[in-house]
DNA sequence: CATTATTTTTAGGCTTACCTAAAATATTTT
DNA sequence: AAAATATTTTAGGTAAGCCTAAAAATAATG
């Protein structure tokens, strides 16, 4: 039985692993979870005790297996949470991470597949990112981002790298949606903004904004 | 915003005042929270200080109106929970207390009242308790048990006194369910136990059993 | 009504998860 | 590679919520 802290720290640390970068930085986590260094090191040792992560000193955090099954089922939790918020009780894209965040750590086996079966097994949450499966896996797809396709080129968008709230409901202004083809026509020169086709509209997008869509190429 | 911990205090204070005796006693709160007095005393300070209950120092606790409706709001969230896990995750009403438990702290009036509409409104949960309306209004009924029935008459059983996982299973077991109407048949001298008419079907229960289930006359 | 028993509070400790400030280690720059 | 900078850890504190044991207040009893 894990503590609140102790399974945001684990769902932090599962974040900002790539896997590039061996270990998770101190300092990357403290960002993360606002709060202090000092502290991240103090919650460091503890799961590094309880085999959940490999902690060296000055070198960072890696999850052992023990602890990314455990940091997949939080956020197997949170998916499953956000998919029921928006499709049985109405809740915008927008709405749902801060209560998926308390209703992560409910410690329920039995309720979380249940939820499961009862949202008809999703694969994927509101913003596009996917559901692990009971036993910890998920499906990665690769992460293509909008501003990397070429001129001509047409993607479907699958998802989003910064779901804040704010972006969130800019895309909803500007109808840009999960499962929408774009079309990049155009780049302009002087601030790399995009002119993109959608559905039967144009409409420009700040490169910015572009390199947080993330699309699949078709 | 309270603490896990104050709401659990302010939800057993609630459960433990009756009309009759004016203050919560700190060693009931200490027994119902399986908790030891002291930790109770510290508690009562703090919720004192903060207008929920009104504390005097040796003669317990009482709800103040702040205090009653923030408990209610959290009884009202665990009883419509309860109906959730019920009512669309297939679970057995000897199941979802625990679960209810955790799920009562989460923090969203749009999410209790979404969920509150996607249940159809229920004035009831799986026990026959009442649930609290958003502005902390609850309809008692009054609570008659079926061992103040006289011989003949007739109840229809509307609610336990005892949830227990181990009592909700043996009233399954014996077909004892919500709704049912019984007939007070006969009552033996030397254990008091009852003999009772339920559908078409005769039993016996002891006078334990039948001053736990809560009846109307009909 | 004084004595005994029970209940409640106080005093002093413990753990978790935070914090700041100082010390230690790594990394980058010259 | 030595000096400067950045990162991380250690040391020492705080608040919440629990604990045991002792003291104080209330309630029960002869």
């Amino acid at each position: 039985m894990l503590t609140f802290s102790e399974e945001n720290y684990l769902k932090s640390i599962f974040h900002l692993s790539s896997d590039s970068e061996p270990g998770v930085s101190t300092n990357s986590i403290a960002d993360n979870l606002n709060t202090k260094a000092s502290s991240v090191t103090e919650m460091l040792k503890k799961l590094g005790e309880k085999n959940l992560i490999v902690y060296k000193k000055y070198h960072g955090a890696q999850l052992t297996e023990k602890g990314r099954k455990t940091a997949l089922n939080i956020i197997r939790k949170h998916r499953l949470w956000e998919v029921f918020l928006v499709d049985k009780l109405n809740f915008k894209w927008d709405e749902v991470h801060d209560i998926a965040e308390q209703l992560e750590h409910i410690q329920s086996e039995k309720l979380t597949n249940e939820l499961d079966k009862f949202l008809n097994f999703p694969t994927k949450d509101p913003h596009g990112d996917p559901i692990p499966n009971p036993a910890g896996f998920i499906k990665f797809t690769p992460k293509l981002k909008l501003s990397d396709l070429n001129i001509g080129e047409t993607g479907k968008f699958i998802g989003v790298k910064d779901s804040s709230s704010a972006f969130l409901k800019y895309l909803d202004k500007r109808q840009i949606s999960l499962g929408s083809n774009i079309k990049v026509l155009h780049q302009e020169e002087f601030d790399q903004s995009l002119h993109i086709g959608l559905d039967e509209t144009n409409l420009t997008v700040s490169i910015k904004t572009a390199s947080n869509l993330y699309i699949t190429k078709i």
